[in-house]
DNA sequence: TTGCGTGCAAAGGTTTTGCATGGCA
DNA sequence: TGCCATGCAAAACCTTTGCACGCAA
């Protein structure tokens, strides 16, 4: 983290170009090489972890780890947006990921700190639960596969 | 549930007791098998697996994934309890799981219901951050320690 | 030139699956 | 007896690591 971050490489800039244009999507590794090597410009699998893990410290990248199986899931984070305020909603049944801007939320994280002295991350946390499109008693979908 | 949910196995048994003996704990498939090695009663990695997937849909078991590498932690839950009051934190640092009773957060839960549509659900859901003591650059708390 | 970045492959881990056997009902 | 449960091993999966080479600075 301190000073200069790293060479400007082929590699590094396909990967930092891939995740901002697909900022509001959650990606795998899988799906960013896959993606890479089809427009041309394949990068190693060692390398997009490597990369993305220090996106990760940097905070520049967030990452979600759902299931083992699946593996980890990484957004892009805009650093001008206020992304403290924003949280993810997850839904266990349709594996849907929804957008959660609320100041309700921001409150609580307020009263967290200031009654629990904890110190919520918003990067990291996910509120799992049904959607409204999955609680309908008409479709009680019993297994679902997860999707992203 | 769908009526009768399997044999009564001695396998079955000691893995249902050690969980219920443990329930305040978070544990891995690993510390299950090896805990029932130790006490003469060895249970097969992949049994583990197949109670456990079952306990969860039943609810009777909740789980976590931290990690890929790691892997996944279970806990088990008791229906008596008002687990869907209880919340869970998780800090980033040291590891540590607290427990969160707090009716904040169920008023937030009813927010998000009402104005979102999305049923969140406490028994998978963690909050991230970082805990009082690790927010101390003095004296962090100890490491990898996960039970709570 | 220096030393980080990269790719390949192997290693490490968790989790799943196939199949023959064992045991509950 | 019928059929589920079990265990073993192999497979599948994601992720990390070692090493030689390439390339930015």
């Amino acid at each position: 983290m301190s000073g200069t971050n790293g060479y400007k490489t082929r590699q590094r800039e396909s990967i930092l170009r891939y995740m901002t244009e697909h900022k509001d999507s959650h990606v795998t590794v899988n799906t960013i090489s896959d993606y890479l090597a089809q427009q041309g410009t394949p990068v190693g699998t060692a390398t997009i972890y490597r990369h993305l893990e220090k996106l990760v410290e940097q905070g520049t990248v967030r990452k979600y780890t759902v299931d083992a199986a699946t593996g980890a899931c990484f957004q892009f984070v805009e650093a001008d947006r206020k992304c403290h305020e924003h949280y993810h909603l997850k839904c266990e049944k349709c594996g849907k990921l929804i957008h959660l801007k609320c100041s309700f939320v921001k409150e609580l994280e307020e009263h967290i700190y200031a009654e629990h002295g904890f110190a919520v991350n918003p990067l990291r946390t996910v509120f799992y639960g049904v959607c409204q499109e999955c609680a309908v008693p008409a479709a009680p979908a019993q297994k679902e596969e997860q999707n992203g």
